[in-house]
RNA sequence: GUGGGUAUAGCGUAGUUGGUUAACGCGUCAGUUUGUGGCACUGAAGAUCAUCGGUUCGAAUCCGAUUAUCCACCCCA
């Protein structure tokens, strides 16, 4: 038997409802936001990922799923970003009224140590922002991240902001960090000895205890910010703090694709273990540039479905059943089969119920059976009394109530208004 | 890329110091007298014990490799 690779996932029926949950959710969620679905390809020019996350990057040095075609080298996309901002430029979105606001729900692919809630095929909600620089669209991407998740029943996820600076600052900055860390430079951690040149600022984001203690003191970045970044960053906050979103300032949280400027955040849930980065997202002002496109301001974040999911679990999010049938029509003999397959057929059409018959050659009483099993909501019996007479009954499953109903004229009207009815009388209250 | 754990029917598990036909629960299917489900009872199907190799008279059990999975690091969503 071939069976499924590592590092993939599949999906089966009683479960993929649940991401229909959230899917549904997300696209709600974004339109509330003013966010339109935008779709681009799941592979693209490997350039496209090197130039845009950053050659120096995890991701792209890798982590990356690279082919060789005949004409280029293509990537099958690591993320999101890169290739909707690729499409975006070369739609000519840029040319419509700004901002213009785009999501999508995609697969991404990155090529790392499987782990649960890291898969080498994972899924994302993802959602992007361009042409606006101003504080007041990072806090409604922010926003718009956070009632997602509190939709979904996260709200246990805590939001984590930082800004980075533009890189003026980050350069100042880096300067600082690399002072700082001199002294101490043999101490470090290997990774750490080699992010020094790097990129100073991942050395105090390490979890090894001892560099930690050394970067306890370490100066952070906000502290360097130029005025610019500073004061859009105290504008951010006192925007979140005014329309009452909690969050901690993190100056650890550095992202590790390098378009990120200025603001940074990550929504992180305790309840799912290490993986634990269920959304993350920032603003990348220079990534349009760096494609080739005009100096555009952009913002956006993603969050990772498997992960959302876990955690939604974890927290006791009730899913709900999935979906139930109708009708289910029990028969016996080859023209009563066939009877049903035509008042089935007619019941789904005209009323938009979910019907089901006998397909597998069940017994009487099995059909019975695998009807309760399905949970049916009302059972309809065609044997040769009924297809002689017209004359059957529906029976609700939960009372067992027998409605009378005639097969050759109204049925499909007395199986509504008896399904209406019994609906209402559900509601009522004693 | 580094370190560690696990691998037995569709699912969840048992299998004692290596010793005959690998057990149980759930699920599936069929019955419990002829046309009304849920409960209960009876029975059946379903496992080359992850794969390959080794040790042994004999391996689900011990050893090695491979694969998958889980945990931590790393990184990220």
């Amino acid at each position: 038997m071939i069976t499924r690779n590592k590092g993939a996932e599949d999906v089966m029926p009683s479960e993929s409802y649940i991401w229909q949950t959230v899917e549904r959710a997300a696209a709600n969620v974004a339109q509330l936001y003013g966010f339109s679905e935008i779709r681009f390809p799941t592979f693209e020019k490997t350039e496209l990922f090197v130039r845009s996350v950053g050659e120096t990057t995890d991701v792209v040095q890798k982590e990356m799923w690279t082919v060789k075609g005949r004409e280029s080298t293509y990537t099958l996309r690591p993320e999101g970003t890169a290739g909707c901002m690729r499409a975006v430029l070369q739609n000519g979105l840029l040319n419509e009224s700004m901002p213009q606001k785009v999501y999508y729900q995609i697969s991404a692919f990155r090529h790392e140590n499987v782990q649960k809630g890291r898969l080498w095929e994972f899924h994302q909600f993802g959602a992007e922002m361009v042409g606006a620089a101003d504080p007041s669209a990072d806090a409604e991407v922010i926003a718009f991240a956070r009632e997602l998740l509190d939709t979904l029943g996260l709200s246990e996820a805590r939001l984590h902001i930082n800004s980075i600076g533009c890189p003026e600052c980050r350069r100042a900055y880096y300067d600082k960090l690399r002072e700082y860390f001199a002294p101490y430079r043999e101490q470090l951690c290997s990774t750490c000895q080699s992010r020094f040149d790097k990129n100073p600022m991942r050395i105090i984001d390490c979890k090894s205890p001892e560099d930690k203690a050394i970067a306890k003191d370490a100066p952070v970045i906000t502290d360097y910010l130029c005025d610019e970044c500073r004061e859009h960053f105290d504008t951010l906050r006192s925007l979140l703090d005014g329309m009452g979103i909690a969050y901690e300032v993190d100056p650890r949280i550095v992202r590790g694709l390098d378009y990120y400027t200025r603001t940074v955040f990550e929504f992180i849930s305790d309840s799912i273990g290490a993986q634990s980065t269920i959304c993350g997202g920032g603003r990348y002002d220079g990534l349009i540039s760096e494609m080739g496109g005009p100096q555009t301001p952009a913002l956006g974040f993603a969050m990772g479905i498997e992960r959302v999911i876990l955690a939604m679990k974890a927290v006791g999010y009730d899913f709900g059943e999935p979906s139930v049938c109708d009708l289910y029509i029990a028969s016996m003999g080859a023209d009563e089969s066939r009877r049903a397959a035509v008042i089935a057929n007619s019941l789904r059409r005209e009323g938009g119920f979910r019907v089901e018959t006998e397909l597998c050659g069940r017994g009487f009483k099995a059909q019975l059976k695998y009807a309760n099993k399905i949970k049916a909501k009302y059972l309809l019996v065609i044997g040769q009394t009924e297809l002689e007479t017209g004359k059957a009954s529906i029976k609700n499953m939960k009372t067992g109530e027998q409605t009378p109903v005639d097969l050759n004229s109204g049925f499909n009207d007395t199986f509504m208004n008896t399904y209406v009815a019994d609906r209402v009388s559900a509601e009522l209250p004693d």
